[in-house]
DNA sequence: GCTTGACATGCAACCGATTGCATTACATCC
DNA sequence: GGATGTAATGCAATCGGTTGCATGTCAAGC
């Protein structure tokens, strides 16, 4: 194996390794392994010594020989369904936040919602994390019980008995929005609908129904699918039509499009016409600023991590469920209904 | 070592190894994995039989022992400023997407423009690595060089002489920008800046300034720092009040929060004030859409893993500056300069 | 003074692959 | 028929750590 010209350490010295260290200090391997994962078991002294050989020589144990002997790496795998929608990269960012305090690196995979991509990814990942977390999830059940029999895995928004999961509940923030534009004198509302697939788009739709029907509004479904920007600006032309005085989206970039698309049809947001978004992602940089509601979707990486962490080592893999809550944001794009807009 | 307890294959059965599909086939452990690693060095008869036992008893060649032998894992790292800047959610899955076609898992690292961060990550990957790139790195020069020295790396947006980077030269764009903005009539333009110490930041000034000369238009400089929706909106005021018709914004985010802020003091975009971005990373999701520099993010993603690519395998580090060029996109955030603004 | 035990350290096997070198079996050539 | 070459496979060392068990040392206890 010549070592030098396979990529390892292309260039100069190689990394020193435990043997090294260990001759110059004149003690043998174990006990320069045991200076870094167990010092309680050696003397003071020794562990001084060992280590400040070490830290001359710049020695850092390696982790892939780690790994192999222990069977723990130290890395988790993190895949989403499509980097860029805006609702992950703050889940991405929390998610990381808490494997980083834990020591954890994170491997990061992208299916773009392609389920074998999804899988395949996976593949790559099982051998080397101790750990995985799957958020919005494309796969089949089957492929992801799988998967969780062989390694800790927590899954975000999909709701599968058995495997750990956390969902975001948008129901009582989707509920109060219903609740804000009946206050608001609005009688008849759409709600632009996301992927029928989707554990959340179904979790939103019923909510908007049964409110709605709590309090006597009327609701069509108007579909915007895939969820984005361009399908939410042409369900404008629709919604208009409908008679309707206000919709709820599936989530705020379905929102945000249906912003530009009612802006292009000269509807006045929110003087004659009002606008929720789900998600609360684009913060207030949409014109004019959301109302929306608010998903955490930042909690739920980290909670996620935080559950993968106790399964992986309390090893006491009861399920959890464990449901983040929601609340309305009321920014400037709802208002009263309009008065003398007819039903169609 | 109690391989059942650690978490490694915590339920069920453990992975098959090569042993066992060794003694199942009836050959040495050394044709298993040549089966696997150079057929071609087999008699096509064993290499399928082998092959056919490891299917049935589900054996995957343990990515972490190979690691350790050949010192080639299949993986590289990537590190980002900040996940959550709209800038880099494209520039990721550029890069993965790259990556995956190699057969490759990245690492994401997230330094959220914390130098120390950043190297705690760069220290955690680096043992398990075959390659780095850096986005926009906050990292000191001799850091970096460090890091070089011990493995492939490309830097994005970042100059450094000797090591591969790529750069996104957004002074073309700017240029044609200011070009634009002259061709609408407009003499008195804002450059909304970034960091100082930033390299993009850097350029872009450097062009608006140039250009600006160029074409008899006077500049001043109002500071959005650090660039973000909050700073490009409170850049609204002075930038009225400075008297000039027209702003260009160090990027998107700052320029989006430039049109909330004239939105509030109701300045009429692009009637009588024209705003310009950079980066085109929200595409057209402002209102009014956004003129703005495109930057072609996800090629610098994609490119510099390409190049990271080269570099490990070629091993011909020759050094490399790859430079991606931009463009305008003109949409509605830019119009004539208004007849009778006075000039202060 | 001898046993006992706690503590510190070393020995050597092991994790699961890869790979240089040796070996074996044949076919080919003279 | 013996030398030679080649293709297919096995042996065993190695990668860089970890860890069960053995060993050695020294102080306390009887």
């Amino acid at each position: 194996m010549k070592r030098d010209s396979d990529g390892r350490e292309r260039r100069s010295e190689l990394a020193p390794t435990i043997s090294q260290v260990a001759k110059v200090c004149g003690v043998s391997r174990a006990t320069v392994s045991r200076a870094f994962t167990r010092p309680e078991m050696l003397s003071e002294g020794t562990v001084r010594r060992v280590k400040a050989v070490a830290d001359k020589l710049g020695y850092v144990p390696n982790q892939v020989a780690r790994a192999l002997s222990t069977g723990r790496h130290g890395n988790v795998g993190l895949i989403v369904s499509d980097v860029a929608n805006p609702f992950f990269p703050p889940l991405i960012r929390a998610a990381q936040l808490h494997a980083d305090r834990a020591g954890l690196c994170v491997f990061l995979g992208n299916s773009d919602e392609d389920p074998v991509r999804e899988e395949l990814l996976l593949g790559r990942f099982i051998g080397q994390v101790e750990g995985l977390v799957l958020a919005s999830s494309r796969l089949d059940e089957a492929q992801i019980r799988i998967y969780a029999a062989r390694r800790p895995l927590v899954l975000i928004n999909r709701d599968i008995e058995g495997i750990t999961r956390v969902l975001i509940d948008t129901a009582p923030g989707v509920a109060a929005a219903i609740a804000h534009l009946a206050e608001l004198g609005h009688r008849h509302i759409a709600y632009v609908s996301g992927p029928t697939t989707s554990w959340s788009n179904q979790q939103r739709r019923n909510a908007v129904r049964k409110e709605a029907a709590k309090r006597g509004l009327k609701v069509i479904a108007i579909p915007a699918r895939p969820p984005s920007y361009d399908t939410g600006r042409l369900a404008a032309a629709p919604i208009v039509a409908s008679g309707v005085t206000a919709a709820i989206a599936f989530d705020d970039l379905v929102a945000q499009g249906l912003l530009a698309g009612l802006a292009a049809l000269d509807v006045d947001v929110p003087k004659s016409f009002s606008v929720v978004g789900c998600d609360d992602v684009l913060g207030e940089t949409t014109y004019p600023q959301l109302t929306t509601v608010s998903a955490r979707c930042a909690d739920a990486g980290d909670v996620a991590v935080g559950l993968l962490l106790s399964q992986m080592h309390g090893g006491a893999s009861s399920e959890i469920r464990h449901k983040l809550n929601s609340h309305l944001v009321v920014r400037a794009s709802t208002g009263p209904a309009p008065a003398k807009r007819k039903s169609r």
